[in-house]
DNA sequence: ACCGTAGTCGTACATTGTACGACCGCGCAA
DNA sequence: TTGCGCGGTCGTACAATGTACGACTACGGT
């Protein structure tokens, strides 16, 4: 007899943990974690919801999962650098990793279950500030300054609709028209004079605010280490 | 005939948009936003699940309406104070609300419909720093700058179980423990000769960035002022 | 006394995460 | 070769969710 199989042109592979996180931050790329359902990642991955869970024990653990991948994207700063230009090139990766995945930033309230790259890249900014001949205190203070900038940067350019380019005129457009004429002044002016000005591009204020930052960092440093 | 009902001591109010945003955030405040469903919200409300559509279109409406009511709760910035005062005072405002309402940083990526409260808000902060000299390109400057580090701090503090005390000392001492020994030398050290020091307390990291920022903006504002 | 309308709610349905247990096919012992 | 055990796959089912639909109720104006 023929083949019982009516299409047997791709062998049905076996799945991974891998495999499975591999498709979801995919599919989180493209229609965004809220809509990232285990149905549709299961469809996505030719395969059925419950297969899924022999990998991964819940869908949470497939949301740590992918926000400790997003991690493993951000270069590390690196270590024949002195510390303000190796964290200049972390911070600026690290702002690129938020972009391509909007999701991840938001995300990172719930999980409380930090997963090995996290950690790891924690532990090597860390590493670098302190091998910079940064204070404990002073560490401490550059980590969290940084990180909140970083991360605060990338929510509000995921809340964006777009960031820069024709899109984003006729978006902003969209939005100041209706509102109430001369209700918000400065805002409008502010978006209309400066924002939907050609060659404005929100991305660009990312740098201006971490020279600055890493520029008042040192500064800090320098003032703390002459005693 | 005697009351026919059984529970005469508390007339049934009307609800209100305003009554259901009230009851909505006080829940979330309460059990957190991810566990915020329509049912129990009215079950908080004295009142059944559709009753409540009567008076916002959706779930998503009440998200925005509540976010939009933490920007209520933010004092504008003073004015009868110079912008860089006037801006920390708003600045430590923000904290304190984002604070208080954990789930408000991480719920700004999907709304993507500021309320009334948010734009005037907005419009406050835009005009302080206008009002204060800064240039168009340097207000947007400032703006993405301290909204990216509020937010960014928030979000941090969000995914934090715990920001100081005694608490802190016993989570931070169960997420450290078990990890490999010697992994993560530098993340180690830092936790357990400074964060988990008696006195260290997260929040206080706050001020030392934002007056770090504010001072950073001000020299940017006084350079770009002499040309 | 009447009625229209604003507000309340009972019921129902599609969609979600996931528990439970049946199946199936491959590798090894006899 | 035959049988068995077990890791992996999946069908079914259930509780919880957001919300559409339409029936009901009560109150204010004629």
């Amino acid at each position: 007899m023929p083949a019982p199989d009516a299409r047997p042109s791709t062998k049905k592979q076996r799945l991974t943990a891998e495999r499975v996180l591999d498709g979801a931050m995919t599919l989180a790329d493209q229609i965004g974690v809220h809509e990232l359902t285990i149905r549709k990642l299961a469809e996505a991955l030719d395969t059925k919801p419950m297969t899924i869970y022999h990998h991964l024990p819940s869908k949470d653990a497939i949301l740590d999962g992918i926000l400790d991948r997003v991690f493993a994207e951000i270069d590390r700063p690196p270590t024949d650098l002195d510390w303000k230009p190796a964290m200049r090139h972390r911070c600026r990766s690290a702002r690129e990793a938020l972009s391509r995945h909007p999701w991840a930033a938001p995300l990172m309230e719930s999980r409380t279950h930090p997963g090995p790259e996290t950690l790891g890249h924690h532990d090597a900014v860390i590493g670098c500030l302190r091998r910079g001949g940064l204070s404990l205190a002073m560490t401490a203070h550059a980590y969290a300054l940084l990180d909140s900038y970083v991360y605060g940067f990338a929510l509000q350019e995921a809340g964006l609709p777009a960031t820069g380019g024709p899109d984003m005129a006729e978006l902003a457009e969209a939005i100041v028209e209706p509102l109430p004429d001369g209700a918000y002044p400065h805002l409008t002016e502010l978006t209309t004079q400066h924002v939907l000005q050609p060659g404005y591009d929100f991305r660009h204020e990312f740098d201006f605010g971490l020279d600055l930052v890493l520029d008042g960092l040192e500064r800090a440093h320098l003032a703390a280490s002459a005693d």
